[in-house]
DNA sequence: AGAATTTTCGACCGGTTTGTTCGACAAAAT
DNA sequence: ATTTTGTCGAACAAACCGGTCGAAAATTCT
């Protein structure tokens, strides 16, 4: 008896390769099979649907994601180095996550509840992170913000809104310079100054 | 009277940057279409097949690549430094078309006679290229070589052996480490010991 | 061993996509 | 006014694609 979860998880790892280059709509199960020299059918006995195959990558994607955030704040001491690596890790991994959504935006978005769903969980997490790093900072008289709560939201628009060049195809050439202006405009009305 | 040359060109940049990202294949000619906001039979107007677009596509990227070629060989003076720039450039721009090669090699590459034609032209450009350098180099004694002639056509077979990855869609993780291993080996084997 | 179960896969189906054509139509040129 | 140039929607045949099914292998169980 092979592990099928075993197998399952090979199947997501590969479609998710397959997916990231090419989009929801422009991968083709056949193309999923092959890169697992599989046959197309026996892909059918793991999964239900092409679909079904997708948001296991959407989920599989968002642990990797997540895992990241927090070795990425934990790896240094400092609130502000915590949210420099933070905003970067993120935005990195958006960028490369880019290609989902225009795959999910293209057609059928109305069929794609469960992305809603993940993006409503990550949102929530999201903001608890970044009041514990500004609490942090708060704390060690770093940072100065009247309602953490509402300054973690601010940001949290922030760096959504550097998501939306994504949606818009629009390739936006100096990614890197425009997070560093954006974190020093937001470090400058934040950090106490002395 | 509207300038059909100009129109065609428009075409074949616009159709290159899809064509690169997602191949042939799955390149469609409504996508096509739609990027340059005309009508899908529109641009048969300026074209008569997919083909023909994809040939045209080729070509202007194959000029591109050259007039680059050429440009980092006469930036700099040195033989050593032309050739290091050479070879990164050819690599850099191989990694960037890689994906034509996938298109290409994806199925009905019998019907892409046009492709053999322009990789030969280059073959030869090529050699002719690397001999000058190897022979500048000996010219001013800091190249070591029994016949420019087979040394330059050894080192293009190097380069070649680079492109093999591409080929198997095996991502090289450390290209640039690879390539400078290489171009030490051959600077060494080549360079007149003092 | 053979029976039972798990896993693979080729062949197929119906709906969709896609490259290409064609004729109608508008704009511009003659 | 007539021809030429350019655009486009509609239509079509062929290929494609997600998914099914049943029958072979392969593996496990008895």
């Amino acid at each position: 008896m092979i592990d099928k979860d075993e197998y399952r998880r090979k199947i997501v790892i590969s479609a998710g390769r397959i997916f990231s280059r090419y989009g929801f709509r422009k991968t083709t199960m056949d193309e999923i099979a092959k890169a697992l020299k599989m046959g197309k059918s026996s892909v059918y006995y793991y999964y239900e649907s092409k679909e079904d195959i997708f948001e296991a990558v959407v989920l599989y994607e968002a642990n990797i994601l997540r895992n990241e955030l927090t070795t990425a704040i934990k790896s240094v001491d400092s609130p502000l180095g915590k949210m420099k690596n933070y905003v970067f890790v993120r935005m990195r991994a958006f960028e490369k996550l880019s290609n989902y959504y225009n795959a999910i935006f293209d057609k059928n978005l109305d069929h794609f509840h469960f992305i809603e769903k993940i993006r409503e969980k990550y949102d929530r997490e999201e903001l608890a992170i970044l009041r514990l790093i500004l609490y942090h900072g708060v704390r060690q008289k770093v940072f100065h913000v009247e309602n953490t709560e509402y300054t973690a939201m601010a940001i949290q628009t922030t760096l959504k809104g550097l998501e939306v060049p994504l949606f818009w195809k629009k390739k936006e050439v100096d990614i890197t310079n425009r997070l560093n202006a954006i974190l020093d405009v937001l470090f400058y009305g934040i950090v106490i100054k002395n």
